[in-house]
DNA sequence: CTAGACTCCTA
DNA sequence: GTAGGAGTCTAGT
């Protein structure tokens, strides 16, 4: 028999009448040869790797030994066992202790290399071999596996029907591995099934959803305790944890406990800081709570939570990664749910622990309500989780951390499946750490600017509402949308009123601004309504900005800290809350202001850094518009160009109002323009908008033919894509109300645009920090993300390369895997405060 | 005290 | 026409 294959595990087979064929090097492999590489003749060969390991296969032999000393041993004492119980009479001292030592990992090694003989229902050589299909069998079998687009191509190709979808779960028809052990009949027709590692998928998926009960949960109050859940950690190489705080902000959370789970329904809660309630009775000077103290607890977790070879799962994990660095603790590697179901299903629901419990598992988790019910007296707005009994918060804390591991084995194996593993792996996992430093970095704010502006603003407010009640003649409330609407509309008859839904009168800014241009509206009405904008301007900027965030300075490190959603929008952005520093004003002038009061710390610059528009790239990219190529590459004015092509008009000397229209429009196509929308926008009659349109696409038909190609995609697959595979479900589109299904066409035709605008900015920040650190910038942190623009802290002497290489980063980030037909443009420049820099 | 409507700030 | 978050008012609990 001659075995094909150069691997050298399998020279231990060689034996007279076995023989190796290396078929890359075309040599024959017997016996000398197998001496010749190992030192020993083919049966003694497992006895040298045991000893040697081999580090591609992750066998780890003895340390310091290698093939040549293992030849020299197993000459020596014939066989692993003679040497291991002889080690003591070897010379050499080093040699001897490595031996002594690592003899359990020596035989641990020997069965790692060792090939089994006895395996049962080997298939006959002869039922090997190429032939056609059986279609049945083959789709039955890909069904099983999961492989959805297999199943219908070859399907296809076969010319059969696809079976039906099979759903996973408990006691479905999907085979447990005790059930796929091929019996005598079935031995032949199904062997790869029951060795296939997808077949140990669909078990662990079946093992997920195994039944909870809360009362096997352990309370772990003890140091012993902890130290066998972290070696069931350690043996397991993977476990999903979920720290529980005082707060939902991370920057003030304190650390109230620790819940670990190691297997579906395995899992315990570490309770850290609890304390009695101040209502509760107080039996003494620990308030009756046993619990190992914080510090040594941490110290005993922490080499688990930063050993680079275990995996930490979390639901939404950067919380806790945050968390956990406020206690010093790194921890890494990381995987987490809620992003896997957000690289899986956006757009099909929500990705909260609640949402995926249920839609994965079928199971209602324990409410934050319950727990805090058993906190006696107080308000339920002041009860925290630390005062909760222990029995109730294990229930809690360690059914999150068990509801965690239960989906990751679910979502885990799907990324692979559903081909959304690079997906993950390169726009969501590398996020992670990378967020949670920004978030903990913060922005340094001026107070003394913003308590200034908040004077300034106050002032005008005031001198306002006086004005509008001299105006109108009584006291009235500024505030209130529906007051002003029955002023301007019923009182004063004003012409042009619209109703809300809600059948109120609309008062909003845009139909405000269209009325005090109305010739037919009165002098004093004009001034009241113009007075009125102005104030809504004010309070707005002054409640929403200058009051608001310095309530959100920390008293730690004297910052803002806003916090990232990596999760929350459909198409892949980020969304900025407490406080949203996604929406600083930068339009008017006063708004501008407050910009002024983001600042630099002593002896730094901010630095801006925003893309050029990055959607319009995108759109030309992806629908390869000639004229919007050559425009970008040629770096015109994109609007003034669209305007030209459109209404003839050469660019010199264009009227502004020409260009704010194509400006517009371009907007609009981006939007998945209607002419309702596009009419809206530039105040003109729905037609007039309707023959922009029409121009637009006969000047562009690249646009209508992307816009139609992708309407397509989403009705046929119900998602689309963008140019790095992100996939954004509809699973609505398909409805018959006309009005709903043109709202969910118009989200179709953007999300791949805005979605792959946001694939760039999440590769080019998941790159940043390591290429900072290779530019040897020591000074440089990135700050804040603003869909398009990244700001960055960084000391004056490092501005120069800084600016160099994040433009640098920015600019290659959708390379190497996309090579987009028009540049990326970045403007970065640096000042002390972000209006400056901006 | 909470939920929804309305408004307005950003890309 | 896309994607968000937040402040205020108002009605209902």
């Amino acid at each position: 028999m001659t075995i094909v294959s150069s691997d050298k595990d399998l020279m231990q087979l060689v034996r007279p009448g076995v023989v190796m064929l290396d078929a890359m090097k075309s040599k024959k492999i017997g016996r000398d040869e197998v001496i010749e590489k190992f030192g020993v003749p083919p049966d003694r060969v497992v006895d040298v790797q045991s000893l040697a390991g081999d580090s591609t296969d992750n066998v780890p032999g003895v340390p310091g030994i290698g093939v040549k000393t293992a030849a020299e041993l197993i000459k020596e004492y014939a066989d692993l066992d003679a040497l291991l119980a002889r080690a003591g009479e070897i010379k050499q001292p080093k040699r001897r202790e490595k031996l002594i030592e690592f003899a359990d990992q020596a035989r641990v090694s020997r069965e790692l290399v060792r090939l089994k003989d006895d395996v049962p229902d080997m298939i006959p050589a002869d039922a090997l071999g190429v032939r056609d299909p059986d279609p049945g069998e083959l789709l039955g079998f890909l069904r099983v596996m999961e492989f959805n687009t297999l199943t219908r191509r070859i399907a296809e190709g076969l010319g059969a029907e696809p079976p039906a979808p099979v759903e996973v779960s408990v006691g479905s028809t999907v085979p447990t591995k005790a059930r796929m052990q091929p019996g005598a009949e079935k031995a032949k027709s199904e062997p790869v099934v029951a060795e296939s590692p997808a077949a140990g998928a669909a078990e662990a998926a079946a093992a997920a959803k195994a039944p909870f009960d809360r009362s096997k949960y352990e309370t772990v109050t003890t140091r012993e305790r902890l130290e066998a859940w972290i070696m069931k950690a350690y043996a397991a190489g993977r476990f999903a944890f979920d720290t529980e705080t005082t707060s939902i902000d991370p920057m003030v959370a304190e650390l109230v406990g620790f819940s670990m789970a190691v297997a579906p329904g395995e899992a315990c809660y570490v309770p850290l800081g609890h304390r009695a309630s101040s209502e509760a009775f107080d039996f003494g000077a620990h308030d009756g709570i046993v619990q190992i103290p914080v510090v040594e607890a941490l110290a005993l977790l922490k080499p688990l939570l930063e050993d680079p070879s275990i995996l930490k799962i979390g639901q939404n994990i950067k919380y806790d990664l945050n968390v956990l660095a406020q206690h010093g603790i790194n921890a890494a590697p990381l995987d987490d749910t809620m992003l896997m179901s957000y690289a899986l299903d956006a757009g099909k629901g929500g990705h909260g622990m609640d949402d995926l419990a249920m839609r994965h598992l079928g199971h209602a988790c324990m409410t934050f309500e319950q727990v805090i019910a058993h906190v006696p007296g107080k308000k339920k707005s002041e009860r925290t989780f630390g005062q909760a009994p222990l029995d109730k918060a294990t229930e809690y804390a360690a059914e999150d951390a068990d509801v965690t591991l239960r989906l990751w084995m679910i979502l885990k194996p799907r990324l692979a499946a559903e081909r959304l593993t690079t997906v993950y792996e390169t726009l969501e996992r590398p996020l992670i750490p990378v967020i949670a430093d920004m978030e903990r970095a913060g922005i340094l704010i001026d107070g003394a600017i913003l308590s200034r502006l908040s004077s300034t603003f106050a002032q005008g407010v005031a001198r306002l509402e006086e004005e509008v009640n001299r105006l109108v003649g009584h006291k009235f409330n500024l505030g209130s949308p529906r007051q002003l609407g029955e002023l301007l509309f019923e009182r004063l008859q004003l012409p042009g009123g619209k109703r809300t839904k809600s059948g109120q009168w609309e008062t909003r800014a845009g139909l405000l601004d269209d009325l005090a241009a109305n010739e037919e509206v009165p002098d004093d009405a004009r001034r009241l309504i113009n007075t009125m904008l102005e104030w809504r301007q004010l309070t707005k900027l002054r409640s929403t900005y200058t009051d608001a965030l310095p309530s959100y300075v920390h008293g730690g490190s004297g910052r803002i800290h806003t916090s990232y959603a990596l999760g929350a929008t459909t198409t892949g952005r980020l969304a900025s809350s407490e406080p949203n520093l996604q929406n600083i004003p930068i339009r008017t002038k006063e708004g501008r202001e407050i910009r002024t009061a983001f600042i630099a710390a002593p002896g730094k610059k901010l630095i801006s850094a925003d893309y050029s528009q990055i959607e319009l790239r995108i759109l030309a990219h992806i629908a390869d518009i000639p004229q919007l190529r050559k425009a970008f590459e040629e770096g015109l004015d994109i609007h003034a160009m669209t305007a030209s092509e459109m209404f003839g008009v050469p660019v010199e000397g264009m009227p502004g109002e020409v260009r704010r229209r194509a400006k517009a429009i371009n907007f609009g196509i981006i939007y998945g323009i209607s002419a309702f929308g596009l009419a809206n926008q530039l105040s003109i009659p729905k037609d007039e908008a309707a023959a922009y349109i029409k121009t637009y696409f006969e000047r562009f038909p690249g646009i209508r033919a992307y816009m139609d190609s992708t309407r397509k995609r989403a009705h046929e697959r119900g998602y689309v894509e963008t140019v790095f595979g992100r996939r954004i479900h509809y699973p609505e589109i398909n409805t018959k109300n006309p009005g709903v299904r043109g709202n969910l066409e118009r989200a179709a035709i953007n999300a791949p645009i805005q979605g792959s605008a946001a694939d760039i900015i999440r590769r080019a920040m998941a790159r940043m920090p390591g290429a900072l650190a290779a530019a040897g910038l020591k000074s440089a942190r990135m700050l804040l993300q603003v869909h398009d623009e990244l700001v960055f802290e960084v000391g004056e002497a490092e501005v120069p390369n800084a600016l160099r290489t994040v433009k640098k980063v920015m600019e290659g980030a959708a390379l190497p895997v996309i090579a987009l037909a028009v540049p990326i443009h970045v403007d970065a420049k640096a000042a002390d405060n972000w209006e400056a820099a901006h």
